[in-house]
RNA sequence: GCGCCCGUAGCUCAGCUGGAUAGAGCAGCGGUUUCCUAAACCGCAGGCCAGAGGUUCGAAUCCUCUCGGGCGUACCA
């Protein structure tokens, strides 16, 4: 990598310099200048090293310029308060571009993770409505922070938690019942507390057609009969939502087993051998607060039903126990005190500290357009997931919904995202890819056989040179976005590359009638599609040859 | 009250492990097509980075306080 090259340039120049005044260790940093005038690299060594050496940033920098190795370097400049700048010289680019062609659809990912095994946990909506945009923007969140870990070399598990076991899931019985009831032409209603949403007619009508009995009884049997077809029909419909965003889940995890199991049980049991639980008021608590959580919280009820908390716990243990290295969990911000009552619980158990990662999210809001009607009626109410894909369309949801960073609202503009498609920063990057396409298209026998052995002599021009730079840059890009929860980075950067290359494309033309300038060019592009591609495929968005 | 997140262009947001003149998209205005797809490109305009202090060679970025918005602070999940 670039990056690399220069760093250990200025590391064995660092290192003739004579330290003898002081033993600090530097850390030295080479960035990516933002301005051609400043080279393509620059570092601050001679800034932080100025204190330690007691020489003035300036003269220092000249010292350790004197000391550089000039391979591979067209140029070093003492600029500003005393940073390095480098230019480097056009074998370099043309190295990296070549490491990219060899490397080809593997490049950007790496090793990083090689043999480790991480979970990511995510939606986990429970299965008592269909999905909202809120849903949405976790669902693809999780899905790409899964694909950015296998990306990185991990064991990935995508994996699905549904609440089928408590008081929500017995309204959802209740629910449903009384609708059944209704479809029979009788008069019963849906609980005050109960879910009233449209879904549950469809579902009791066709239920109706099936059981083909009357069920006039609410009684243990029906409740179950119930609870069972509520369960199954609502977790096959969010099955459905989640496909439509091309999202699969490797496990689905029932709550209920960890009650059958018994675990819930151990894991109140461990929780008491290590002193952590105390009654009061007839509950059991857990003593949260004194290991880093919000507050002490409940884990067994007065009336003895355990609750989301404990058997969470139960859960994690489960988790570790299926030797996870790590675990994350996508979360709505709804959820914060109770992430970190979660972590005092594992740091009570003893488990490592980086064992179980939240990524939190904010939520998604839905912003209506003043004066037009269709949307201020809209404003405020919940808007199905469904509808919304059908309305922008897969691709468009999936980019939009990871294109801020989680812990930022994001406020979506409905009307403006649906109207204005041919906009769309979704078509703007998909664009640039089919525009390589349709060269390579046109191009026919010109294509070199070998990539790597193509000249590239005449890939000399600023842009293309600058291309390369960020074509070399994406397997950071992807490693930062992996462990820092932040796929956004993955958005910037395709359109980043897409705004270049489509620049490119407007002021040089690829296919010459020189042959050697249309190889090189083309070898160019061929780096940049490849990039390209891998960045959509991250976000499950479709790389069209044609548009 | 307390805790977490956010406050950057008219709008939606990047940039935040401190670096050299603060960026993108959209919206606005004006241009570009003998030539690989104009779903593109170029130009103009637009900012006391919420505010006030502090830390230092240097702050949108770090610390403190204030103001504004979201979420949490359940024997709901």
């Amino acid at each position: 990598m670039l990056k690399s090259f220069v760093h250990s340039l200025l590391k064995s120049a660092w290192q003739e310099l004579d330290h003898s005044g002081s033993d600090e260790v530097i850390e030295i940093e080479v960035r990516r200048t933002d301005r051609p005038e400043f080279g393509d690299f620059a570092s601050n060594i001679a800034l932080t090293g100025a204190s330690i050496t007691g020489m003035p940033p300036r003269e220092l920098a000249q010292q350790i310029i004197n000391r550089l190795s000039r391979k591979g370097v067209k140029r070093i400049e003492v600029a500003g308060p005393g940073f390095i700048n480098f230019f480097l010289a056009d074998e370099v680019f043309h190295r990296a571009l070549r490491g990219v062609l060899a490397a080809g659809e593997r490049f950007g990912r790496s090793l990083h993770g090689a043999g480790k095994r991480v979970q990511v946990e995510f939606v986990s909506s429970n299965p008592t409505g269909p999905l909202t945009i809120g849903h949405g923007r976790q669902a693809v969140l999780g899905d790409v922070l899964a694909s950015l870990y296998e990306a990185i070399g991990y064991q990935v598990s995508r994996e699905y938690y549904f609440n089928d076991e408590g008081g929500q899931v017995d309204m959802l019985a209740r629910s449903l019942w009384a609708r059944y009831r209704q479809a029979w032409g009788e008069k019963e209603s849906v609980p005050e507390q109960g879910y009233h949403g449209e879904y549950l007619v469809k579902i009791a009508h066709d239920l109706k057609a099936s059981l083909q009995q009357p069920f006039p009884l609410f009684d243990s049997a029906t409740a179950q009969l119930f609870k069972e077809e509520a369960l199954s029909r609502m977790i096959a419909s969010i099955k459905e939502d989640l496909a439509l965003l091309n999202v699969r889940f490797d496990n689905w995890f029932s709550e209920a087993t960890l009650h059958r199991s018994g675990e819930v049980k151990r894991t109140l049991e461990l929780l008491d051998g290590k002193g952590a639980i105390y009654k009061k008021d007839g509950a059991t608590w857990l003593a949260a607060e004194e290991y880093g959580g919000t507050k002490d919280a409940v884990l067994i009820r007065s009336n003895g039903r355990p609750t989301y908390l404990m058997v969470d716990i139960a859960y994690h243990i489960n988790k570790w126990e299926r030797k996870f290295d790590h675990v994350i969990n996508v979360q709505g911000a709804d959820h914060h005190a109770q992430q970190a009552n979660m972590k005092a619980a594992m740091r009570m158990l003893g488990y490592p500290e980086d064992f179980l990662a939240y990524c939190l999210h904010q939520f998604v809001t839905i912003k209506a357009k003043e004066g037009v009607e269709r949307m201020s009626t809209r404003a405020g109410k919940f808007i199905e997931l469904r509808v919304m894909i059908e309305d922008l369309g897969k691709d468009v949801v999936r980019y939009f919904m990871v294109a801020r960073k989680p812990e930022s609202h994001l406020e979506l503009d409905y009307a403006l995202a649906k109207q204005e498609t041919m906009d769309n920063p979704v078509y703007y990057i998909q664009y640039s890819h089919t525009r390589c396409a349709s060269i390579f298209r046109k191009a026919g026998n010109r294509i070199p056989r070998q990539w790597d052995e193509v000249d590239l002599s005449l890939i000399t021009q600023p842009v293309e040179l600058d291309i390369i730079c960020l074509l070399d840059r994406f397997p950071e890009v992807v490693e930062e976005a992996a462990l820092t929860f932040a796929p956004h980075l993955i958005a910037e950067y395709a359109l980043t590359l897409a705004g270049k290359f489509h620049r490119y494309y407007t002021d040089f033309r690829v296919l010459t009638a020189e042959q050697l300038l249309t190889q090189g060019r083309l070898a160019l592009l061929r780096g940049v599609q490849c990039v390209l591609r891998q960045t959509l495929r991250l976000f499950k968005i479709s790389a069209p040859e044609e548009m």
